[in-house]
RNA sequence: GCGGGCGUGGCGGAAUUGGCAGACGCGCCGGGUUUAGGUCCCGGUCCCCGCAAGGGGGUGGAGGUUCGAAUCCUCUCGCCCGCACCA
């Protein structure tokens, strides 16, 4: 397609401007206020593509616009990169992930810079650089120290396929590993951690506050799973020394309690087994711990709970009643879990209902079901009502009834309140190369000790090999792994793993603030100044790793010094950006289902590429990258090419000074209006709309060129100056070009101030009143905009269309909403 | 199963608080410019009846609240996302 002018030399000079002038660097002293617009920096795949343009172009808007409301806007650019794909093409290729990542490093940076987004470069951070290292480690030390990072031997979720340990977060639903697909195992290893547990309160009712997705708040809030109850002690029968604890959620029930359960890897499960059930008990609880989760979720299927349960040996007395009941052991009860072990109430429990029906246990109901329930069916009554069967409990509500009963077991001295939480420390510990070395030895005299803080950065070495082995190469790096121990000097050997990337990406926006700090991650003053991120940008799938990693550090951090004074919660709008979906599944690197920009940036230019991802729909809706799409990307082309020629072609002025027509003011008028629109429109991430009111703003004014009479040469020069500026932080290039030549010699479009309205322009003098018939629409009437009630009324009776439907007669009732409607009702 | 969201023309999508449904764009139709195609310019385009004026219907479906519902409520169908034995 001809363009009306030379879409890559103009992109590209604005481009090499932007870089050489320093445009949009920002200094920590800087005396505007400040803004601080952030996209979620990338693990470097390569060359941008449609999802990249996307997320880069919404981040970009944020900055240049933000710039022109005349505010300090730090808008910093790194790249998240160690990961396992360059470790993984390390070991097929030989190249180093150094080599490998950095060249990817490359791509994605020259494809950013060709899309015209705009960063202060100086501020550029990468995780495999040594001094984050450094100070990632350092970090490390200090939450070692506090108490917040620790060592445990713990049950973990293995990889085959990556050979590695996963995070909880990164095992899908199904049991398999999120990046891999291989079945997740179970494996007993000592490993770090992280206690994100200890603010498990704390980031769970500070969502409240937050300015946020409501969908990623409750994915967080249910991922944080807090659940309010009771912990009590089941006593064995015939050895009243043996105390078997118990959580619930429902203490109200507790009448109801039939038999209870203990999980299979209990530790008292040994000792509460009796001889004769020792063969089966044993059979389950192998089967439990070989099996993968998948075949231990195998639920909805009641027949396959009652193969998991079995029985042994053993009653527990129930300490409502006194009454013994069974106690069975069955891996739907989770050891990771509260105490591992339940009461079972069938009658308000699903789970436990159907246990409770294939075993042949008795049910007894605590709460009067509501009428009909039986005939409906029956089954576990999980909602409201009233207690029944419950001794002291009796007639009250459930919440009522679980106040008293946790009342009566603090009195007794055999339970207490208790809040559970889903959420299970973090486990940070990788066995990778290609992340960052945990700054740990260990010393056969004095455990693990901690790698000074001025012997850091510790760093892998290059000279490995990496071999398929499925351990790190650091394992096999004499170099690396014999050391000294910091505490007697003696041999020693340093800690191989290394810690999950989700650490690095847990604070570099708090490095942004400060990265050049040689003593310490980042001064707390300059994050004080910039922080908190008050745009945040990012895909969707991070709603609950990242962004609830982050969180967490940001609290870790301030609480061990390293971060005085800084706003406790790190982002403070955060928009989840769609992701866009060819083919119907969502287009990304792993998946080889790419649209490049590059194509597009030699037809309708970075601009027009850029405006179509704003224009094509909200932010946060995912879109479908179709056949129709290269269409609608013209379409935006072509409205450049408008607005181009709108702004260079010559357009008939009339001369010298001259009073304004009614065309020249109703110009005004609209300019006026779209300026408050497209700020509007911003402001409350209306993207798409905001495009389309600038190109209702370019309709008008081209049809106001095309009057004989000639435009008035003020209202034109008004309108291109406030349409250029609207535009500017949306299609920067050709709006920073247009500017120049019409206006050459002023400073740039971009150093601009945000155009304002003028309140009197875009207040209305008259209106379209509707008026209505029955709620129907039968006639509308230009009336003054603060027409009176009664005068509305009056203007709408008096309508022909009205007259003819009252025919004479008088309406049953007339609602007056001046100055916008009337409704009159026969 | 639980939780959240969505459903509007041929398509992407508009519609501050319940008040003109379909802004803007794509596509399509017609016209102009052009040797021609493309570009560019003008006009039309929710559906039905009608030459028109005008009328009727219409926001997945069925009810309801209201003077008035795409918007609120109930039920229902369909799709998407998240969680999934959490006691």
């Amino acid at each position: 397609m001809a363009r009306a002018y030379d879409v890559e030399a103009i992109e590209r000079k604005w481009q090499r401007l932007w870089e050489e002038e320093g445009t949009y660097q920002v200094d920590n002293d800087d005396p505007r206020d400040k803004y601080y617009a952030l996209c979620m920096y990338p693990y470097p795949s390569g060359a941008a593509h449609q999802g990249h343009v996307r997320n880069y172009t919404f981040g970009d808007l944020a900055v240049r616009y933000q710039t022109m409301q005349g505010k300090a806007v730090l808008s910093p650019f790194g790249f998240d990169s160690f990961g396992l794909p360059a470790e993984n093409a390390a070991i097929k290729t030989g190249t180093h992930p150094r080599v490998f990542t950095e060249a990817r490093m490359a791509e994605l940076k020259s494809s950013l810079i060709r899309l015209g987004a705009v960063y202060d470069w100086r501020r550029e951070i990468w995780s495999h650089d040594p001094e984050y290292i450094k100070w990632n480690q350092v970090i490390f030390l200090k939450l070692w120290e506090a108490g917040l990072a620790y060592r445990q031997k713990a049950p973990v979720n293995w990889c085959p396929g990556c050979q590695t340990v996963l995070a909880n977060e990164q095992v899908l639903a199904d049991g398999t590993c999120e990046r891999s697909g291989d079945l997740v195992e179970r494996r007993e290893l000592e490993q770090w951690f992280f206690r994100i547990t200890a603010y498990a309160d704390e980031l769970l009712e500070a969502l409240d506050d937050l300015d946020w997705p409501e969908k990623v708040k409750v994915m967080q809030r249910n991922w944080i799973g807090r659940s309010e109850g009771a912990e009590f002690d089941l006593v064995v029968e015939g050895n009243e020394d043996l105390k078997l604890r118990v959580f619930t959620t429902r203490p109200d029930t507790s009448f109801g309690m039939t038999y209870a359960v203990i999980a299979p890897e209990h530790p008292l499960l040994d000792a509460l087994t009796t001889d004769p059930h020792r063969k089966e008990v044993e059979q389950l609880r192998q089967r439990a711990s070989h099996e993968t989760d998948i075949e231990r979720m195998s639920e909805g299927d009641p027949a396959a709970l009652g193969k998991r349960g079995a029985f042994t040996g053993t009653s527990v007395l129930n300490p409502f009643n006194g009454q013994p009941v069974p106690l069975y052991v069955a891996d739907y009860v989770l050891m990771g879990y509260g105490t591992g072990a339940i009461m079972a109430v069938p009658a308000e429990d699903e789970r436990d209902w159907a246990f409770a029906t294939l075993h042949k246990l008795p049910i007894v109901r605590t709460v009067q079901p509501p009428e009909g329930w039986e005939a409906e069916g029956g089954g576990a009554y999980t909602g409201d009502g009233v207690k029944i069967n419950s001794g002291f409990m009796d007639g009250l509500d459930i919440s009522t009834a679980k106040a008293r009963a946790i009342d009566w077991l603090e009195e007794q001295g055999i339970g207490e309140r208790k809040i559970n939480y889903r959420l299970r420390d973090w486990l940070v510990s990788r066995q990778r190369f290609w992340g960052c070395p945990i700054p740990a030895v260990y010393c056969d005299d004095h455990g693990v000790v901690p790698v000074p803080e001025d012997q850091l950065p510790v760093l892998a070495p290059d000279d490995v090999e990496f071999l398929p082995t499925g351990q790190s190469p650091l394992v096999n790096s004499e170099e690396f792994l014999l050391t000294t121990c910091p505490i007697d000097g003696g041999p020693a050997t340093r800690e191989t793993d290394t810690l999950d990337t989700f650490v690095d990406s847990s604070w570099y926006f708090l490095r942004f603030c400060d990265p050049w700090n040689k003593e310490q991650p980042f001064a707390p003053i300059a994050a004080q100044h910039w922080m908190p991120v008050d745009q945040y940008i990012g895909g969707i799938e991070h709603a609950i790793l990242h962004l609830l990693y982050a969180r967490f550090y940001t609290r870790a951090l301030i609480d061990v010094g390293l971060a005085d004074g800084v706003p406790r919660e790190p982002f403070k709008r955060y928009l989840a950006q769609g992701l866009i979906r060819l083919d119907g599944s969502k287009m990304s690197k792993s998946k080889g289902n790419l649209i490049s920009p590059e194509h597009y940036y030699e037809t309708v230019g970075a601009d027009g590429l850029r405006l179509f991802h704003l224009f094509v729909g909200p932010p946060f809706d995912d879109m479908d990258w179709s056949d129709q799409t290269d269409q609608l990307i013209e379409g935006c082309g072509k409205f450049l090419d408008r607005l181009w020629r709108a702004c260079t072609e010559v357009v008939p002025a009339r001369e010298g000074p001259e009073a304004l027509s009614d065309a020249d003011g109703g110009i005004r008028r609209v300019v006026h209006r779209t300026i408050a629109d497209v700020t509007r429109d911003l402001e409350r991430w209306s993207y798409n709309t905001a495009v389309a009111h600038c190109m209702e703003l370019l309709n008008a004014l081209q049809r106001y060129a095309r009057e004989d009479v000639g435009v008035h040469q003020e209202v034109w020069s008004e309108a291109l100056g406030a349409l250029l500026r609207l535009l500017a932080p949306l299609t920067p290039h050709v709006t920073a070009e247009l500017w120049e030549h019409l206006w050459p010699g002023d400073p740039s479009v971009h150093l601009q101030r945000w155009p304002e309205y003028d309140p009197e322009l875009v207040r209305q003098d008259t209106v379209t009143m509707v008026i209505q018939v029955n709620g129907k629409l039968r006639d509308r009437v230009e009336v003054d905009a603060d027409i009176s009630e009664s005068d509305a009324e009056a203007v709408a009776l008096a309508s022909e269309k009205v007259a003819a439907v009252l025919n004479g007669g008088s309406p049953r009732r007339v609602v007056v909403r001046p100055p916008k409607l009337v409704n009159v009702v026969v």
